[in-house]
DNA sequence: TTTTAATGTTACAAAACTGTAAGATTAAAT
DNA sequence: ATTTAATCTTACAGTTTTGTAACATTAAAA
């Protein structure tokens, strides 16, 4: 979504990102800027901080009290600045006018792919294979299966997938799990990992946490 | 934390961070710069790409496995390539050599910014005022206090904060919580947010959910 | 001021969660 | 092949969580 007044540059942009195989939408009404961009929810905002009738830098903040939509703010100073840098507050980047279209097009390429899941505020989804996670509610969804996890399961399933590439031993998930692992019984771990099991085991995963004898586990 | 090979640089660097107000460490020992990075986790990290003995994406993959510490890359490469466009996956920003110093500053200023909290992996904490809100474990800290949140708890807490600015309908809430609202009693979340209001009164928060007569309620 | 609908509180029982213990299974080491 | 330590499974009981119902309070409307 471009945010822009002088219309030649907006046309001159959206070619440019159609050209690239971006869908480019153009804001008109700057007034009801908000609500358009929460209904239209484009994948990335490209603001101009100097339009009329509104103040880019306080759009951006009420915009980010309801969304993370990726935005990157263009200025026209072209100054080295402090002011420049206040711009970027909750902007996910920024470029200054005038711009070179492949410095533009290569940023937005890497905010893109940077921020490329979760810019909504309200989910807390985490993706594995195929099965989604929602660890604010504890559900892990697959295609039409889901399960839904008590908290000791989430952290351990949580901090798995965060360390999805080695093992992680049972102490750390102690230690995460209960603090001070000394007070509760070594097999309590066990325990809640064998139930975690099973639950995953219902929406098909069945060899899902490796056990690796003397040493811990790992998503496989 | 400054990773760079070229000796002159990386004292350059470190003068102009200095003389910034900022802190710099240089890693010397880049074989085990995983290590040392984890170890020492610097706040932000400046990455050459072309460093020898190791291959910077590679490091930076390898580290976002296990942190989100802010990393710039620094290339030399001055072509606006697909090249440069891979080397920011996973970089909060990246520059090119020769830079600017100045604007070298101002980006790190803006990653700082736009980062400032949460990059370690595993911490899911959210502030509101004075307190730490632990999404995960469902923990709400404030000073030496602390209240343990159940589920429901948590997901109406949650969504308060995520939506600080404006009233939340009852309705909003009833669907988050039980998504088909009309099997569950309408007392129900009555009673859950009466249960989230004594807890939060147990930390000092008497009043932080007002309720708003026919509309909803919102965080104070 | 009185009425009314919305929201709050409390107590309670059903359901879910969780650590323990006892015995079973497994993989590595001898 | 046997031993051993690590990990698993199951059943159980104490604890926590949760929706309901009955009654209380509040703010807005009449």
């Amino acid at each position: 979504m471009i945010i822009e007044d002088e219309e030649l540059i907006c046309n001159e942009l959206a070619k440019l990102l159609e050209n690239n195989n971006y869908e480019a939408i153009i804001l008109k009404d700057f007034k009801n800027a908000l609500n358009e961009i929460l209904e239209l929810a484009p994948d990335l905002i490209l603001l101009d901080i100097n339009i009329p009738f509104i103040n880019g830098e306080a759009l951006l903040q009420n915009l980010r009290k309801e969304s993370n939509i990726p935005v990157i703010m263009v200025t026209s100073i072209n100054s080295e600045t402090d002011e420049a840098l206040s711009i970027s507050y909750g902007a996910d980047d920024y470029i200054t006018k005038p711009y070179n279209p492949n410095i533009l097009l290569l940023r937005i390429g890497a905010v893109l792919k940077r921020t490329k899941t979760n810019y909504n505020t309200n989910t807390n989804e985490l993706t594995y294979k195929k099965l989604k996670f929602d660890s604010q509610k504890g559900i892990i969804k697959r295609d039409d299966m889901e399960i839904e996890l008590t908290k000791n399961e989430m952290i351990i399933f949580s901090y798995l997938l965060n360390h999805q590439n080695r093992i992680v031993t049972r102490d750390e998930l102690m230690t995460i799990l209960w603090d001070n692992s000394e007070y509760v019984n070594e097999n309590a771990l066990t325990v809640n990992i064998s139930r975690l099991r099973n639950k995953l085991k219902e929406i098909g995963y069945e060899n899902a946490i490796d056990t690796r004898k003397g040493m811990g586990y790992i998503l496989s």
